[in-house]
DNA sequence: AAACAACTCCCCAGAAATAGCGAGGCCGCT
DNA sequence: AGCGGCCTCGCTATTTCTGGGGAGTTGTTT
């Protein structure tokens, strides 16, 4: 069987990360991580469905400029697949079947990117989403044991990894707004789940026009200019689940 | 200082955990989890974006089905705290400010639920949501000692028990609607933001009558009955930020 | 006791959204 | 070369929402 890989002080990394203060800081960290695995790579991608992106990582910076340049992001299996996932995804597993899929392989090969990949998804509130990948040139079998050997340590990086970025993410801070009454927060609840007045009022037992008032009323309190803008706001602020 | 909190062998617990092929597993795994960290409560919550919930863990027949009765979902400030995080968070450290949180607080203890607790959010795709939850009787520097201790491996934890609930309920996720268009996250996003048709039309620069185009289609793969559905659902699903 | 917040109900006119029909051009994939 | 997805534009009628008013009860907090 295959070598078995360097044996890592995960304590010592996830210290390290853990008083990270920047972007640069998470830099060092995932460089030394390099090195501590033994690997080529590993990277930490933001990924927004506006289609920004940022991060960190050990991939060429020509290969992040051509990734960004070409919009990738629209075609990478490894952000499109981690997409449905929940789990930690192996490149091998991922559907490689198109054939802007196989260019786009061949291409991260040429520009350094390792054959052997290892991809864990992430996500935070109001749909964020990262990935936080391992990448290394070495066989299925060595990569296998890489995998079995440092696959719980990894998640955890994952999580702090992400966990450093959303602190870092200035827009992130969470906005003080006024408690919705309990009334309200029905309102608002039914709203998000499709239901008109009509049929919101019913449910509540109570009038329409009673109802409309704690739309009023939430829609203030949110700073909000309409009843959608209201719900947007009270899903983004975590005042309902819906 | 307190207590030492008992030694743990994490990994016969992630592995029993690895092992396990239905939800009466996880229940056994968390039962064992509960005496092997030896506090009162460990719980996993799976929250759908309809209101549904299910899970398992240790708290009492009687709490879970209250909290199902009187809909806590709604009031919970665990569930609505965890909402806006990513990070594990204390209860301590949640906002218990209105009455009804209050309330439920020490309804939650009279039915046997710690005065202390940790809970780690957990985001699948679709927007799917799920909580872990570590919950003991004890002082504040006693629990302080234990989230130290354990903090790590509770986080791997919850990675795992979302990971094997996610492959026992693949129903449960929200179906994977086809990907909104640019162009549909655009409006989305713009409605979302409070403007009306005529100004997100603007905005985009298309006629109005194009927008409504985008919101109909929008609305339909994402199988919302009206606009604000349609924008709730865009948002938990994660399709739109806000 | 007074103030305040929450809950309930009511009217009306104008603005906006929805449902139902169209149309054509562009691009990528098979 | 055809299919499907996406982007763009148009019309009409009906339903629903919005933005102004107003008023009374309960309960908590000061």
């Amino acid at each position: 069987m295959a070598q078995n890989w360097h044996q890592v002080d995960v304590d010592r990394n996830l210290a390290a990360l853990e008083r990270a203060a920047g972007l640069e800081d998470l830099q060092a960290v995932i460089v030394d991580l390099c090195e501590a695995y033994r690997i080529n790579h590993m990277v930490y991608h933001w990924v927004n469905s506006q289609g920004d992106q940022y991060g960190c990582g050990t991939y060429s910076p020509a290969w992040v400029a051509r990734y960004i340049e070409k919009e990738y992001l629209r075609v990478d299996p490894v952000i499109l697949g981690c997409n449905q996932r929940f789990h930690p995804v192996d490149w091998k597993r991922l559907d490689w079947s198109s054939k802007a899929a196989r260019l786009f392989r061949s291409e991260a090969i040429e520009y350094g990117v390792g054959n052997q990949g290892f991809s864990i998804p992430m996500r935070g509130p109001n749909g964020q989403y990262a990935l936080f990948t391992a990448s290394h040139s070495c066989s299925d079998d060595e990569w296998q044991v890489f995998k079995n050997q440092h696959r719980r340590p990894l998640i955890l990086l994952a999580h702090f990894f992400n966990q450093k970025a959303l602190e870092f993410e200035p827009e992130r801070v969470p906005e003080a707004s006024r408690t919705l009454s309990p009334r309200e927060v029905d309102a608002m609840t039914f709203l998000a789940m499709g239901y008109n007045r009509a049929k919101a009022a019913d449910t509540m037992e109570i009038s329409e026009h009673t109802l409309r008032v704690y739309i009023e009323s939430a829609r203030f309190k949110l700073g909000a200019v309409n009843t959608t803008h209201a719900v947007a706001r009270a899903m983004s602020r975590g005042l309902i689940v819906v």
